[in-house]
DNA sequence: TGAACGCGTAGACAGTGTCTACGACACTCT
DNA sequence: AGAGTGTCGTAGACACTGTCTACGCGTTCA
């Protein structure tokens, strides 16, 4: 009689269910008793795993951040040899997993909602922060900026674009449909036009 | 027996203790009953000006960009006749302003908190907007970039710097001091470097 | 067999936003 | 002048939230 799939444990049947709610719902569904509900326990029953709420909703955004790396990394060996395309590849999984996992993607920014407000950061952040600096400083080798520096404006206005548009501030910007050219202008400023 | 400088009506002063108290204690203190409570009046009265604890929201945030928008508009006359220099000036009251009052400007961009999500985008946030699409234009008018792109992806790169930093995942990135070198490093990418 | 313990239940508590009925007050109209 | 009519704020209820505590049920170990 396996109505769920299987019994692995409360714990991580828990942020299955925060993950689910969140992509359906937002991060604001994100109460401790509906999760609990949903989970077919009561609600004192997550405290024995996670002694607060901000914990819990944690444990469901560092899902989020290990999916984001595992896209990017992806993305990333896909373009083997050719950092200026490992660099556009990056850009455009981030960009595209801000704008398919909405819900997720906004818990994983709402500092307010996680706690030590560097679980994702500086665990799953951090290398990847790290690659990005080594594709810009070999992307663009002549250059005399600093690749730390270079690499963190890239990466802020990743992100600015990436939040900018899952809110539709932008689109009066471009139109509609595609935020593909700012993501390539974005990519093009930082890194020079493209060689071709 | 003024104890408070003057009762210019209950509305506007619910919104003055709103942006008193979110400069103190962020966003996260802006419960309704709170607000009340500062305000002297008893929890059931916001309802009379505020259908709901959004619109009272609302109009806090409103302030806020109200206040960003003056701000800008100062930075942008003092610079006049020199765009780049307008440019910089703009950025740099914006980054100012999310630092300086870190509360507010969250709100700001807590669309969750905000109703109609276009109070201030579409009034304030957008004749702002194509100020910064004029000044990208008259500042490089030989590139064949769209200025419409170009501005929206400085933009985007501005607010992330602002958001990133504000919460620290920048000062990994630069070290701990100062985020000018990133904001330099945004505006000569978009732009092109300063001419001197 | 009996004790200990992991694990989840259930109730309480303070806090929240929203809704409703109710008063105090001022102002107008005949 | 007196009655009626609004405006404006009060006060209580309701459902919901996160946290804390005491309580049981079951298994496991000695």
């Amino acid at each position: 009689m396996a109505e769920r799939e299987q019994d692995t444990g409360l714990r991580s049947r828990l942020v299955d269910v925060g993950v689910e709610l969140v992509d359906e719902e937002g991060a604001g569904a994100l109460s401790l008793r509906e999760i609990a509900r949903r989970a077919g326990v009561s609600h004192g029953a997550p405290r024995r795993y996670f002694p607060t709420h901000l914990s819990l909703l944690s444990a469901i955004a560092r899902r989020g951040f290990e999916s984001l790396a595992a896209r990017a990394g992806e993305a990333i060996a896909a373009q083997e040899g050719d950092p200026r395309a490992q660099l556009t590849a990056l850009a455009r999984s981030w960009l595209d997993f801000a704008l398919t996992n909405r819900g997720m993607f906004e818990l994983m920014f709402r500092h307010d909602l996680l706690e030590s407000n560097q679980l994702g950061l500086r665990e799953t952040s951090l290398p990847l922060f790290a690659t990005l600096v080594d594709l810009v400083a070999t992307a663009r080798p002549e250059s005399g900026a600093e690749p730390r520096i270079v690499a963190g404006a890239l990466w802020a206005n990743l992100h600015g674009i990436a939040q900018l548009w899952g809110w539709g501030s932008l689109q009066l910007a471009v139109g509609d449909d595609d935020p593909e050219p700012l993501l390539r202008a974005a990519l093009d400023a930082h890194l020079g036009p493209e060689a071709r």
